[in-house]
DNA sequence: TTTAAAAACTGATAAATATCAGCTTCTGCG
DNA sequence: CGCAGAAGCTGATATTTATCAGTTTTTAAA
């Protein structure tokens, strides 16, 4: 699962895609036979920090972005979720409220299971709960991985960083194209490094120059992931 | 639990501490049947990112810095454990190498428990297990706290926090003096902080100045707390 | 008690990043 | 299609933080 043998991106994706295989058919049918589906459009909030979590969300298509907003309105991207892996449930195992916000970053349909149903489930299945701490512990792994690198690193490297992740997950599982499109905003970038949206589009340029990046308004190709990997500066 | 009511110190600070209490006392005694204690001096290494680990370690007294090295050798300090806290089981339960390391900050006495031990009371109580979820869960809360501060405040309302964080967890339970002393480096400081060493001891030379606190040496007095918090800025 | 090493501290300067103000280009909607 | 608002972009400047090259103080060991 390493990145050109160099990169080790496992670091920097949760593993909550494959979290309900582990459960056979008549826990997984229970546990979502109570599931409301909804879509989302661009932009559009799935929960909100300080909001009483209600059950969890298990992203079915599109991008979710997991957030915290700043008092000074100052937006933090903590992760991006992908299709396939499950948001939310910390506040509901922890008891406590979110301390993060979501939203979607490209129009998503996203299924609603109540906290009911997912308790019930868990305290069932000790399978399913063995699995759920083994995400979170990697969960931890990924989260370590960004404070250092959001402490330590340069604004470049942390660029680099956030585009090698974002390429991993906007690369097509059944298309063997070189060239990844990333579809996101400028500001979503920057608040996923931490730094003004303007040195994010400044460093863009920088990496186009040197033949790393194209873009083509806000769309983003990948053209040399060799060369943004030695740009992260990693290991 | 909250700090003067303003400041939510319990964002901060992970719950291991009473962990296990929910075991029963044959539970109990069974996890610690194989233990052996371990005293480590202050700067002493308890593990090492990258290492398999072996099992858990229970901090009986003293406080142990979890950090990652960056690959310039810089340090980033991503939390400090106190007593009664347990550590190093994440990367037990993700079945990964220790995504940081471990070191004693201050003389400590630490109690090691074979992974085997550790597995099979979770195994066996299901009490156990969630109260590690709730934990693990609770730890979320607090990383994700920590890269949003990071990413998106000034030096000196890190430093703050870092120093609110640090008081709570040098007050003695059973005394009620008011100035707390922090016994702590500043360069520990700054890997916390991750601020360079030299900006710790001017920002806290302004902090002096403004009698927020006082310094003998490494000794560090929090002398007036609220105007700490006015400092952080925080929400 | 002396003393060498480590930690704390200082001032000057360099480098990185943010902010601001304005301009241009996209994009979706009527 | 045309147009308004949003997003992208640019250059100048301000601010923050790091680095460097020391000096002083503290600590712990001989």
């Amino acid at each position: 699962m390493s990145l050109s043998g160099i990169f080790p991106i496992d670091r920097w994706n949760f593993t909550t895609q494959s979290i309900l295989n582990v459960l056979s058919e008549q826990d997984y049918s229970d546990l979502v036979a109570n599931q409301s589906d909804l879509k989302y459009l661009k932009g559009d909030v799935v929960f909100r920090e300080g909001s009483v979590p209600a059950g969890i969300f298990l992203i079915r298509s599109g991008k979710v972005k997991k957030y915290k907003v700043d008092s000074l309105a100052k937006e933090q991207i903590i992760y991006v979720a992908n299709h396939e892996e499950l948001i939310g449930y910390h506040a509901v195992l922890s008891g406590e409220r979110y301390p993060d916000s979501a939203a979607a970053i490209e129009d998503s349909l996203i299924s609603f299971i109540p906290k009911e149903d997912f308790i019930s489930i868990l305290h069932r299945s000790p399978a399913f709960t063995q699995r759920l701490l083994k995400a979170l512990s990697h969960e931890f792994t990924v989260l370590t991985n960004s404070i250092s690198v959001i402490a330590q690193r340069t604004a470049t490297e942390r660029l680099a960083i956030a585009l090698i992740v974002l390429r991993e997950k906007y690369k097509d599982e059944d298309s063997d194209v070189q060239d990844i499109i990333l579809n996101i905003s400028r500001m979503d970038l920057a608040n996923m490094v931490g730094i003004a949206q303007e040195n994010v589009i400044r460093l863009l340029k920088e990496f186009k120059e040197e033949g790393i990046v194209e873009t083509d308004g806000r769309k983003i190709w990948i053209k040399d992931i060799k060369r943004l990997i030695k740009k992260s500066n990693y290991k």
